[in-house]
DNA sequence: GTCTATAATTTGATAGAC
DNA sequence: GTCTATCAAATTATAGAC
């Protein structure tokens, strides 16, 4: 049964080829640049031999976008180290912001390109499964968030209307970051910084205050 | 000069109806869906016509941009009636959510297709001259802000990164919702309260409590 | 499995006649 | 000013030969 595994292997193969030229031109030209011409001629292949392994354009964009997610679980799970709630919050966010600005491209096509993306990773439908990344990111910022309000460090707000907010705030400075690259105003860094804060204290008890 | 006055409006006339066109299209089927050929199908001349009022496609689109933003600070500015500064803020982040959930498509324009289109209205370029919308909206948030931090009620944080701060955290919210739009959490009014609630008590000095 | 060839569209923009 | 005709290009996807 050589011979056939060969064959699997082969395909597997070519089907990462694939993948891998799609990835690089979605990070070079964005996905408005990715065409399945492209991918062939990258792999050498005919366009037509794209079709053997996927059923369209978009199942291609699909898969890089569940890649590009894993990725910025990734980010958001070097946080998880941090025991302190608290500063674990801030850690997310500071991984969040930097995940955007160092793979503007990833960023993009999961959050900025098409609603079916987005969708596709942190759509009502995702979210029902635990194991997709999104639902893990999600999860594990709302945990961080009821954490805090169990130690009655955070005041007792909805964990998962919190996260909610948590997460489309640091959504906004980074896709209008990345929407508006020359902005006059201080370096993102900053921005991240005084709107992490700014949540914190403003979801605080009240008792302690927030750290810089 | 009756003829040539007639002429002028004439052209005038034209102009409109090819942006009162494309408006509807955008409107309807998005900016992806916006073609020359769509446009002058609708006002029925050929689509080599529209050439002689707009240089490009952008162009028109760019036109339209700057519309949907005056249409923005127009939702925005009913918020400028309201004295003190703190019900302003509130004020104005709910009108900035009810423009993108009124007008989905218009806010899509301006913020969610084209980096130039962002950049038009919101860019470096266009925050140097005081009369573009961008411009003021952008000053009418950061005045507020300013105002707050006058009265001892906000900390004293740059006026400036606040207001950006509180403008990309609205706009995550909203852009969010457009681009997930079956989110399985509250509605959206509940979440922009609470993001609202919780950047006032964040910004605040603490001396005074937030308002719910 | 892979290729060649091509269908079927759509696009923005222009040349030149009137 | 306006139209017809068209260019030049790009796209996704498929049919059919090998």
């Amino acid at each position: 049964m050589g011979i056939a595994e060969r064959k699997e292997r082969q395909k597997a193969e070519l089907r990462e080829q694939i993948l891998t030229a799609a990835r690089t031109i979605v990070l070079e030209r964005g996905y408005r640049g990715l065409s399945m011409r492209k991918i062939a001629d990258a792999i050498e292949y005919s366009p037509a031999a794209l079709y053997l392994h996927f059923a369209s354009r978009e199942e291609i964009a699909l898969q890089l976008c569940r890649e590009a997610f894993l990725e910025l679980l990734g980010y958001m799970a070097s946080a998880g180290a941090i025991a302190d709630p608290y500063q674990r919050i801030f850690a997310i966010a500071r991984s969040y912001v930097r995940f955007g600005m160092e793979k503007p491209e990833s960023y993009r096509l999961i959050f900025m390109e098409e609603q079916s993306f987005v969708d596709s990773v942190m759509g009502p439908k995702a979210l029902e499964d635990p194991d997709e990344p999104g639902t893990r990111a999600f999860e594990f910022l709302r945990a961080t968030v009821e954490a805090l309000i169990a130690r009655g460090i955070f005041r007792p707000v909805d964990p998962e209307a919190a996260a909610h907010v948590i997460w489309a705030a640091v959504h906004g400075l980074v896709s209008l970051r990345l929407s508006c690259p020359g902005s006059p105003f201080e370096d993102i860094d900053a921005l991240a910084d005084l709107l992490c804060d700014t949540l914190m204290r403003g979801f605080s008890s009240g008792a302690g205050d927030a750290a810089g």
